[in-house]
DNA sequence: GGCTCGATTGACGTTTACGTCAAGTGTAGC
DNA sequence: GCTACACTTGACGTAAACGTCAATCGAGCC
C-alpha cells in the first residue's frame, strides 16, 4: 500500500507526499529514471526510514524537467535553471547574473520558437496538400 | 583553394557544390559530424575522386537536420521525416500512411509549443520582476 | 623536391540518460 | 511463518552523437 494512503491524514491537499512508484506511475517513468534526477541533483526527496519521501515541491521541480527534456534541454542545463530560479537573489551581482542568464536562456527559447513556427507551416502545408490529393483521388473512384 | 570556386564557373548559383570543409564553416559544425550525419543516410553526396561533392539538396537537408536537432529530434527521426518529404506519395495507402504519421508529428509539435509558450512566459515573468528589483536597487544607492 | 593545407578512412574514447539485472529489506495479508 | 509486493543499493550494459587521434593522400606553392 502507498505511503500517502495512510501516513498522511493531513488538512487534505497541503503536505501531501508520494512514494516513487506513485510518481513514476504519474509521469510515466521507470523508477530507475526518477533515482537518476536524484543522482543528477534535481530532486531530493526525504527519507522515511530508507524509503524515498517526495513532497509537492520534488514533484514540481521533476515536472520542470520534463518539460525541460521535451525542449531539448540536457539534465545538467535543467538543474542549472531550476535551481537558479529557487536561488536567492538579493544582491546587486547576484540580480545582474540572473539577468544574463535568462536573457540568453530567453534567445535560446525564440530561436527555438521560430524553429518550431517553420516547422509547424510546413507540416500543415503538406498536410493540407496531402489531404487535397487524398480528395481529389478518392473522388476519382 | 575550395572546388567550388574553380571547378563551378555555372550559370551563377545553379548547380553550386560545396566541399566539407565549406559546409562545417558555414553552420559550425566539424567535419566528422558531416560525416556521422552521412554515415546516418540523412546526406549523401557525391564523389570527384575520394573527396565529397555536396549539392544544394544536400545542403538544405543538413539544415533541416539541425532544425530538428534544436528541436529535440533524434538524427533517426529527422531521417525519417526528411525522408518521408522526399517519398513519392502517388498511392492512396502512402498518402494516407503520410496523413497519419504527419498528424503524430503535429500533436508532438503543438505539445512543444505549448511547453514553449509556458516556458517563455515564465522567463519574460521573472525577467520583469528582476528588472523591477534591479531599478529599485539601483535607486536606492 | 619539400612544405603546408585540407580531405580521407579507421578505430577507439566519451558523455548523456537511462535499462537491466542482482540481491537484499520491510510491510501487509492469509 | 510464508508469500507477495514495493522499495532499496550496486554494478554493469547500452544507444546516440559525436570527439579524438593516427596514418595517408593529393593539390598548390616557393
Amino acid at each position: 500500500m502507498p505511503v500517502s494512503a495512510v501516513a498522511q491524514a493531513s488538512p487534505a491537499g497541503v503536505g501531501t507526499t508520494y512514494t516513487i512508484g506513485e510518481l513514476a506511475r504519474e509521469f510515466d517513468l521507470t523508477t530507475r529514471a526518477i533515482r537518476f534526477y536524484e543522482d543528477c541533483g534535481l530532486i531530493t526527496p526525504q527519507r522515511s526510514g530508507r524509503n524515498r519521501v517526495y513532497t509537492g515541491r520534488d514533484r514540481t521541480r521533476l515536472k520542470l524537467t520534463l518539460r525541460g527534456k521535451r525542449l531539448g534541454l540536457t539534465l545538467a542545463e535543467v538543474k542549472e535553471l531550476v535551481d537558479m530560479y529557487e536561488s536567492p537573489r538579493d544582491t546587486l551581482p547576484q540580480l545582474k547574473k540572473f539577468l544574463v542568464v535568462l536573457g540568453a536562456h530567453r534567445a535560446q527559447l525564440e530561436q527555438q520558437m521560430a524553429d518550431l513556427q517553420a516547422t509547424l507551416e510546413e507540416v500543415r502545408a503538406h498536410e493540407k496538400e496531402a489531404r487535397r490529393l487524398l480528395a481529389e483521388g478518392e473522388r476519382r473512384r
